[in-house]
Parts: C-alpha cells; structure tokens; sequence
DNA sequence: TGACGAATCAAACGTACGATTCAAACACTC
DNA sequence: GAGTGTTTGAATCGTACGTTTGATTCGTCA
C-alpha cells in the first residue's frame, strides 16, 4: 500500500476516533509508519489531509445514494415515489457503510457523524459536500407528502439527519443506551428502525393544526 | 464578578463556540482576564474546568424537566399521560435555555449538542449527568406508548436525542438549511416542531409490523 | 497592627505541536 | 546507465500547550 493511501487510511481512523482537534500528524505518521514530512509533501497542510480524508469517499457514498433515488423514482414512474423507499435510498448507503465490518468506510461514517455537530475549522472544510445530495432528496421527499409545507419538511430532514449522524457518531451508543435491548451493528435493523420513524414523523400534521385538533377535542 | 466564575462564564462560550481540545487554557485566561494559574487553583487541571461549567448548570436543568414530568403526571391522575406533554417536559426546558438570549445558558447548550458526538476525554468526562433524566422519562413515555416494544422505544429516544442535540449544537443550522424559510431563535417554535415530529415518529408501529403491512397491500 | 490563610501573579517547567529544510534514496524516461 | 523528477528520512524551526512553582498581594480576624 502506498505512503499517500496509509496516511490517509490511518488519519480517518484517528480522526474518527478521536476527533480532528485532538488526532495530531505526528500520531498520524507514527502509526501509518510513515515520516512526518510525508503529509505536508503528498497533502500540503493537516486541513488539507482532512478534505483529502473527505475527497476519497464522499463522491461514492453520494453517487450511490443518487443513483438508488432515481431507481425509486424511475421504478414510481408517474406516481410520486414512495416515502419509505426515498428514505431508504438517503438514509441506506450511510447506515451501511458504517458498520464496523466496513473498516475504512466505517471510520470515515464515525467521521461525518461527528463533525455534524463540530463547529470550527473542521466543518468548515468539509461542509457543502452533501448540498448536491441534499438539493435532490429535499424536492422527493417533498412530492411524497405533499401536504406538508415546505417549512415544516425543513425541520423535519433536519431532525432527521441529527438522528442519522447521532447514529453512525458511535454505533455502540444504542446498546448501552438501550441496556443491550437494541443491536447496533446491523445496518438493515437500523434503517428500518429509523425509515418507520422517519416516514411517520414526516407525516405528521403540521404543529399548528395538531394544536387547533387537541384544542378542539 | 468573582475570578472563577469569570473563568466558568468564558470557558463555557469558548468551549462551546470552538470546542473542548480546540480551546487552550490561555485563551480561556487571556479572554477572562484572569491569571493563567488561576485556573488550576480553582479547579485542578483542564477536564476538571470542564466538569466544572457542567456542574453549575447540570442540576438545575435536569431538575426542571423532572418537575414538569411530575407535574403532567400528577395532573393526568390514573390515567397515563399524553404523549405530547411529556416531550414538551423533555424537550421544553433544553430548548429554551438553548436560546442566545438566555446568554450563558445558551453556550452551555449548544456545548451539551456538541459533546453529544463527542468522543475522547471531554465527553467521558461529563456523560452520565443525563442518566436520571433517562430512567425517568422512559417508563414515562413507555406508559403513553404502551403498544411499543421496550426495544424499539430505544431507537427512537435515541433518534429524538439525535434530532435534538443537533438542534442546539448550532440553532442557526436550521435556518440556512430551509434558506430562510425556518427560525432558529424561537425556542416555542423549535419545541412545538420538534413535539409534533417526535410524538408522531414515536406512535409509528413497530417495523416488522409495517413491513406486514405493506406486504399485505 | 500583626498574622495567617486565601487568592493572585509572573515565570518557567517539560512536552508536543504544525511546518520546514535539505540531503539521500528511489523510480522512471531517454 | 545517466539524468530527471518524485519520495523518503532525520533534524530543526518557532510556537503553543497544560501544569507547576514560589513569591507576592489581599482580606479578615485577633
């Protein structure tokens, strides 16, 4: 393997794990058993490595789920697709691919799901990269439940990707939160657990006419 | 203002605006106008400080929640309590305090959404403090969901803590991702969306019984 | 006023950081 | 196989880190 694939492999294990602040080159280097200078030479600079970190997988994981979203729409024909099956083309691929069996897709899952809610820096650089993803669920989704405003559904894919990055952040969170009830290591358990949740929480009446239901019971 | 809580009060908004290992003890110092040795007079090392801006804020929200569980619970009497009022017991007090007006409050939230996560040292350091949170409110919700396995309740607290952390980590997020449509700084607003979306994903049937479901269309 | 603990201060500790340098080693073309 | 551009290695740059120290100041009660 060359230096260039085991600084990046070991860099998205490190920064997964312990997050971009607290991973430093020289750890990078030491366990990719490579000299220090070989990051500044193949990447430029630490920020860099993380967007090359990003730059490896990103396009795959967002083809994929492009291109499962036009195989719904395509299989609906003139129908609006199927909520749940919209649903399972945005959240499929991640969920699968962050399964700890997928050793490098993993960490690289563990990543994103942390710097969702990371700020600084770290965000920064690799923000944006989901917008095209983004851009063509948010109109699907929006045909499947038409009833919904557009402000509404906003909120909505905004609790839900919370949801998805709290998940894949740290897989092993459900089982202890769960008290070992719950699995966190089968990606189909988990998209079906979070497309039933997902679909009927979209589904919802907006909040406005939930209170004038309660008021008028 | 005395010297640790100046220390506490510039701590909290830096920890929370750059994140724990991206924030240095200098700058807490330099920012506070305080002496950099102070900080280990009043509070023993950088993890302890961190510990520390927790332990000021902790109790108080935590306690609120429970009271207003206790009370949606005894105004329900024998009966369980809806649904909705106990995630408004849940989610109320968090996103209100997670307002920027609520200043301190406010950095102290958005710090809890981060660390969410989080791994490594800080996040090790603080969990836990939600725990009684959590053994109250489930069998609370279990009670007014009661057709809902123990298992698949997990998931979805677990989906809603997602939603929600994601939710005061960044309370503009929401805004530039409806591109204007939604406002972050309307703790009723955020609460009510959030109520809505979460009470209905929670009454969603189980999985394997949608799955019948559909099948049987 | 004097004394004593609490609080503050400047300075320094040792360590580690990201970045840079430059010569040596390598891979490849002509 | 000489020559070229690419990749490495070890050492060092200046800076910043968390922590510690010991002296000094402050507040308070005898």
């Amino acid at each position: 393997m060359s230096t260039k694939d085991r600084i990046l492999d070991t860099a998205e294990r490190l920064f997964a794990e312990h997050g971009y602040d607290a991973t430093s080159l020289r750890q990078v280097t030491r366990e990719a058993e490579v000299n220090l200078a070989a990051v500044h030479y193949h990447f430029g600079s630490k920020i860099d490595l993380l967007r090359a970190v990003f730059g490896r997988r990103v396009d795959h994981i967002n083809a994929e789920r492009l291109a499962q979203l036009e195989s719904v729409e395509r299989a609906a024909g003139e129908q609006p697709a199927s909520l749940e099956a919209i649903l399972e083309a945005f959240f499929g691929p991640p969920l699968r691919y962050a399964v700890p069996q997928e050793e490098g897709w993993h960490h690289f899952m563990v990543l994103v799901g942390r710097l969702n809610t990371t700020g600084g820096e770290a965000f920064t650089a690799v923000k944006g990269v989901f917008q095209e993803v983004r851009e063509r669920f948010f109109p699907a989704i929006r045909r499947a439940v038409p009833e919904l405003a557009p402000e509404e559904l906003a909120w909505r894919i905004h609790f839900l990707i919370g949801s998805m990055c709290a998940l894949i952040a740290d897989p092993g969170r459900i089982e202890a939160f769960s008290m070992g009830l719950c699995r966190g290591d089968d990606p189909e358990e988990s998209l079906r657990q979070l497309v039933t949740f997902a679909a009927h929480g979209l589904r919802a009446p907006a909040p406005s006419r939930l209170r004038a239901e309660q008021r008028a019971d």
